[in-house]
RNA sequence: CGGGAUGUAGCGCAGCUUGGUAGCGCACUUCGUUCGGGACGAAGGGGCCGCAGGUUCGAAUCCUGUCAUCCCGACCA
């Protein structure tokens, strides 16, 4: 391809609307426009950027066994309202774009495709004799983000891989799951990608084992706590570890375990209530309250227990909720702390906030319109393992010192609600810490067990002629996503470094001065010879200065580069290497020979 | 949705406080000189000042509303 007819749009300045390195390098080198907030045209480079990943993508994928398919992105609602996800993923905070067509039907734009999958592979999947079968696609997928943000990393459309596994046991599952992490190891090493895999959380796709992996860059979303070596490493929504020992309560029990009151004016905080009396927070008990909404409408108040040191950790809040409410009440919408304002809406007498403790009785909610008369209670660990603590005395400017689970309450149920911290140690080995790290999730792989063939209905005959339920896999990565992860990853202050593997061009032939007929002859050789030995080869003929060239050669990201200049009066040019700007003079007849080897090798990625 | 900010030429910005009909740099067109790291000079083209109301003789500027975009939180490949 000729630069002169590329449609190469370069900007000097960084665009205002970009923030981190890849989506300002992607605007100005002419890669990506926006068309709206998080939707993004995909100019002809970055194109070849993305089916170049979607090549890396479907050699793993067919070589592990997968079968290339494409389904509907126009979906209707009624597959969605079996699976028990339209309401979920339309209402409240729900991210799916949906519309009704001319006979009033609702139709939903797919931001995944299990219950299409689904319903097909309950059609088409009659015998074990048949499985497992892995079923894959590239497409756009639309989700009404509640951000968008930075560019492809959070779009609203954008491109994924997603691939769906259906067995006929678990430990089929299991192989293929662990063939999909092999995979998935190789699709990114071979896009040149440093990624690490992290423990995850299964999210609104719901089932069990799931596994994410993360490009680190300090531009990541995610927050990854692994042990220093290297056996444990997780999303944070899902890490586990050991708590900081508690400090022991001066004074133990008092009152028989019902604590003794003591006048705390004002000190609603934590930090407030042990600086004036020196306790120790890991002594104390916080009380959140807070109020899960249901799809059926129901309003569920919750009140959780931490010790006073520990943070909640949402998501595994969410996940337990979810295992207590939705079987009756259908999926959790969400789940919001428990104001003041909404309290004396509903009716409720005044809550005492900064002063509550696991104590408060249901009666404090004896007054409600429409939430659930009842608290759903739950507590850390950390918490209920406290033998003596200080907690809210749940009137005004008072707590209680020396209260015991039993005595002052009964314990609640104990669930891990924990935040797992940086520095926390680690539950395989209290020698290790975790450490903190940032990454970007580029592929997700999740063990789906049989929540969508149940649903869906999808049964298959096994060997002793009983039919049953599929057991499912499903595996994405967002392709555009990695493209744009792979700039954060690679990129200096000139620009673009792409991997060989995924870079648009391989090799970028610069005619230094293009009026002068000995060079452009050259140039035109040599893109022709390159051409010829398939390589992905650029040539800059543009009637621009060399130096604007070189410039946007670099900014571009072309891995190699090589420049017919003055040298080409004696048949002499300059190779250059992007990433390491190492450069060498050579006889143009020896260019492919010096080349070529280079680059075999880098087109293999990390591998 | 809550909190913060910004909308002026394709991109980056000034002008707004103190109203008088729009400017700078880059990019674009033409000519000349230059020609290996975003050249220089000259001459040009391009703007419902986000949109709608209002105040005023007169609004980019003041007021009200609205829309859009970006940043911080909830969502995820």
């Amino acid at each position: 391809m000729r630069v002169s007819r590329l449609m190469l749009v370069t900007l000097r300045d960084d665009p205002a609307e970009a923030e981190i390195p890849s989506h300002k390098l992607l605007l100005r080198a002419g890669y990506i426009r926006r068309v709206a907030s998080g939707i993004y045209a995909y100019l002809p480079l970055m194109w070849r950027v993305l089916q170049k990943v979607s090549r890396v993508v479907r050699q793993e994928m067919d070589r592990a066994g997968a079968l290339e398919t494409l389904l509907p992105q126009l979906q209707p609602a009624e597959l969605w309202q079996r699976s028990g996800r339209w309401a979920g993923y339309t209402a409240g905070e729900g991210i799916m774009f949906h519309l009704e067509d001319r006979q009033g039907r609702e139709l939903g734009l797919g931001p995944t495709h299990e219950e299409v999958i689904t319903a097909l592979a309950g059609d088409l999947l009659r015998s074990y004799r048949q499985l497992p079968v892995n079923l894959y696609q590239i497409q756009s997928k639309f989700r009404d983000e509640i951000r968008p943000r930075f560019g492809l990393m959070r779009g609203r459309e954008f491109i994924m891989k997603d691939a769906y596994s259906f067995h006929a046991d678990e430990d089929s599952l299991r192989q293929t799951y662990a063939e999909m992490d092999q995979a998935y190891r190789r699709i990114f090493a071979r896009c040149g990608l440093r990624a690490v895999a992290v423990e995850a959380d299964s999210g609104a796709i719901g089932g069990s084992a799931s596994q994410e992996f993360m490009v680190t860059a300090e531009a990541g979303e995610d927050l990854i706590l692994a042990s220093g070596d290297g056996r444990y490493a997780a999303n944070q929504e899902r890490a586990v570890s050991l708590a900081p020992e508690a400090v022991a309560l001066l004074g133990g029990v008092r009152a028989g375990g019902q604590g003794e009151p003591l006048a705390t004016p004002g000190q609603s905080s934590i930090e407030d209530l042990c600086s004036a009396h020196g306790f120790d927070p890991t002594q104390t008990v916080k009380v959140l309250l807070l109020l899960a909404r249901f799809e059926d409408g129901h309003q569920q108040p919750l009140l959780v227990s931490l010790r006073g040191d520990q943070q909640l950790n949402e998501v595994k809040l969410a996940n337990a909720v979810t295992a207590r409410g939705s079987a009756e009440h259908g999926a959790l919408l969400d789940i919001s702390p428990l104001s003041a304002e909404a309290a004396a809406k509903e009716g409720l007498e005044p809550i005492p906030f900064g002063f509550m403790g696991p104590q408060l009785s249901d009666g404090a909610l004896a007054a409600a319109r429409s939430w659930s008369p009842r608290f759903l209670r739950l507590a850390d660990p950390t918490a209920t393992a406290l033998e003596a603590f200080v907690c809210g005395a749940n009137t005004m400017d008072s707590h209680l010192v020396g209260a015991a689970w039993g005595s002052l309450c009964p314990a609640p149920e104990s669930v891990d609600l924990r935040a797992a911290q940086p520095g926390d140690r680690c539950q395989h080995d209290p020698s290790q810490q975790l450490e903190a790290s940032r990454g970007i999730e580029v592929g997700h792989i999740f063990q789906l067990g049989r929540k969508y063939s149940e649903a869906l209905d999808a049964r298959f005959t096994n060997e002793a002629g009983v039919e049953e339920a599929l057991w499912m896999g499903c595996y994405g990565i967002g392709v555009s996503r990695l493209a744009q992860a792979a700039v954060e990853q690679h990129h200096d202050g000139n620009g673009i470094c792409w991997p060989v593997s995924i870079a648009p061009f391989e090799v970028i032939v610069v005619v230094a001065n293009g009026a002068d007929p000995e060079q452009s002859n050259l140039g035109e050789h040599l893109y022709s010879q390159l051409q010829q030995a398939d390589v992905d080869v650029l040539l800059d003929d543009r009637g621009e200065r060399a130096g604007v060239k070189f410039k946007d050669a670099d900014l571009i990201g072309i891995p190699w580069r090589v420049v017919v200049g003055r040298g080409a009066a004696t048949g002499l040019v300059e190779l250059v290497e992007r990433t390491s700007g190492d450069k060498r003079e050579l006889p143009a007849s020896e260019l492919l020979a010096a080349l070529l080897p280079s680059l075999e090798s880098q087109r293999q990625g990390l591998l």
